[in-house]
DNA sequence: ACGCATGCTGGGAGCGGTCCCAAGAGAGAT
DNA sequence: ATCTCTCTTGGGACCGCTCCCAGCATGCGT
């Protein structure tokens, strides 16, 4: 058996490999009637393109790369890289592009990678999240001028990228928490190197300050993103005595839920928690976690947008998306029966 | 300035294309000196071949997928994918092949995809996880003959697969807590249609069965390998007042222990607990949780060899592989002060 | 000194597509 | 009826690399 090749689609179909090669591809310019035999012919055989093949001879490989600068271990337990891949892989297969997944661990060699990866023109983009401030990865990969986004982290302005707006949830976080008549706000931040913990830090900091209930520094503790190190944290805040602990994730949320509970004191009554995220962590306390949910998902597919948007204009300028943020008030700030009354 | 080809490079070190290419892939048959003089130009200029051209005139692409049967959700949450991405993707990193991750969610539509994907030649061949019995994945995967491997499933017999000593492990859990004088045991299942899963609770009936103390049906519960159905599972197998019970993996165990404790029992004097993996969940319990160790990276490792045989050596028979297990004994099972009694 | 292995090296032919350009067929205009 | 112009279509030139094969210069045996 001859194999499979455009030519013998073509030659199957009565027309030219230019010909098929149009049909397949959807480009105009080609009689109806001809593009349907060749669509069948292809149904037929159940031709698929020899992707090398495709890459090679037109510039472009339909992979999209993602890359994630975290420990496996840790992209595998958060939830937030779970949501994050979920949107990217929806919107990859939505678009026609293969999603490839490089874990880059080390700080050191390892580092060249992703460059050399480019290099090779295996895949037309990358999608690079959970870097951190001044991370070397970034700048040699705009130094090498491969076609990259940024994902919930700011970067440099002239680099494409999404991310939630950290200023203002947690903003609404702080307001939250005023609205209930705390005054003694702590918070349990992610590792402050990365921006996004870092921004939400000060959105919590300045809409207090705004409304002259200043965060006591003393009541602000860093922690890593992990459920262990937020309890952790949080049994040190407890010392001073808040009436309320804003987590930078809903992960971390649990762990700080957990360590008011060894305390011996009460959530919400005692103290009132509050997380970031909106994932499935805030589900499974007891009670539930007030959070603010900033869209994981979309945060994905807006960045395949981005990441395609670059590859296929590279003239156009890169831009920068924030994706707004809500307030979702559970148990662990409002007891149920109130915000029933609250709803009212 | 002219485009970085292997042309070029060639030209720079005054050799042909082919012993460019030689010296670059290290083929024998170029003089010392050339190839000296060929890798010098490599190094200064920054070469890196184009994949797409490679793999099409090499007829392979040198990317290997991983193809997990799972939901995103559930990838992402699990440590043992993290320990086996790791094995592999580190393997991957040794033998010079890129790793490409797909997670297969739905069970129709996109069930076709990995088939496509591979029609395309984007990738050389197929790492399988986490896929169930009789799942069709398989059957279309062997039967479009594409070389593919399966990790902690057996499969059908003349298919490549790795998987722990699953059997053998279990038994050691059954005998482990038989030596400790138990004899009420109850055990929490993974999901049975995955074949681990069954094979584990296979192991323990068996090796229990074999000393006399047969397994009470009544005390196996099965669960879905996350911690909250594990505990679900639990709070009913404590109605059946059980004095030790085998979670078939460490995050049920912690769900397990979590039950326990819930219902006011004590670890592990009133409930032995053990679980299977020896995963980082194993080492967050209080007291730490004594479990079958399965060397997880090392599955990973294997699954490339495994496929890297088949993509390479296709006449040679796919073979099977099975990994050891050891029991890890730790306070769960066995209260620290007698542990260092029986140590000594 | 001559023939013949042996070892390197260079050239050419693809791999299977995409893309550009020229050629052919109709349709509309004059 | 002739000439354009537009719409399709086919052919050829690559894309950048690997592989095969022929050609050449050595080294050796005799």
């Amino acid at each position: 058996m001859t194999k499979l090749t455009l030519e013998r689609v073509a030659e199957l179909a009565g027309v030219s490999r230019s010909t098929a090669s149009r049909a397949i591809n959807g480009q105009d310019g080609v009689r109806p009637e001809i593009r349907r035999r060749v669509l069948d012919v292809v149904e037929i055989t159940g031709f698929v393109p020899h992707a090398a093949a495709r890459s090679l001879a037109g510039q472009r490989s339909n992979i999209l790369g993602l890359a994630i600068r975290q420990t496996t271990e840790q992209v595998f337990s958060d939830p937030f890289f779970a949501g994050l891949v979920q949107g990217i892989s929806g919107a990859c297969n939505a678009q026609d592009q293969t999603l490839s997944l490089f874990l880059l661990q080390s700080a050191d060699g390892e580092d060249r990678l992703p460059v050399r990866m480019l290099r090779t023109k295996l895949v037309d983009g990358l999608i690079v999240t959970a870097t951190f401030t001044d991370d070397p990865l970034v700048w040699q990969l705009s130094e090498s001028g491969i076609p990259f986004v940024m994902v919930g982290e700011a970067g440099q302005p002239d680099l494409s990228s999404v991310e939630a707006d950290n200023d203002g949830g947690a903003a609404l976080a702080a307001r939250h928490l005023l609205e209930l008549g705390r005054r003694h706000m702590a918070t349990v931040t992610g590792p402050l190197r990365n921006s996004a913990a870092a921004r939400r830090l000060l959105g919590f900091e300045r809409a207090l300050a705004a409304e002259g209930v200043p965060l006591d520094p003393r009541l602000v503790a860093e922690a890593d993103f992990t459920e262990e190190g937020a309890y952790a944290a949080t049994v040190q805040l407890l010392d001073g005595a808040p009436d309320a602990i804003f987590a930078a994730s809903d992960r971390m949320g649990v762990g700080v839920m957990r360590a008011v509970k060894d305390a011996g004191l009460h959530v919400p009554d005692d103290v009132a928690v509050i997380g970031f995220d909106d994932l499935s962590p805030a589900l499974e306390t007891e009670p539930q976690l007030t959070t603010v949910r900033q869209e994981v998902a979309q945060l994905g597919t807006v960045a395949v947008d981005l990441l395609l948007e670059r590859v296929r204009t590279p003239e156009v300028p890169p831009r920068r998306v924030e994706l707004p943020t809500t307030l979702v008030v559970r148990g662990s700030t409002v007891p149920t029966a109130q915000r029933e009354v609250l709803v009212r």
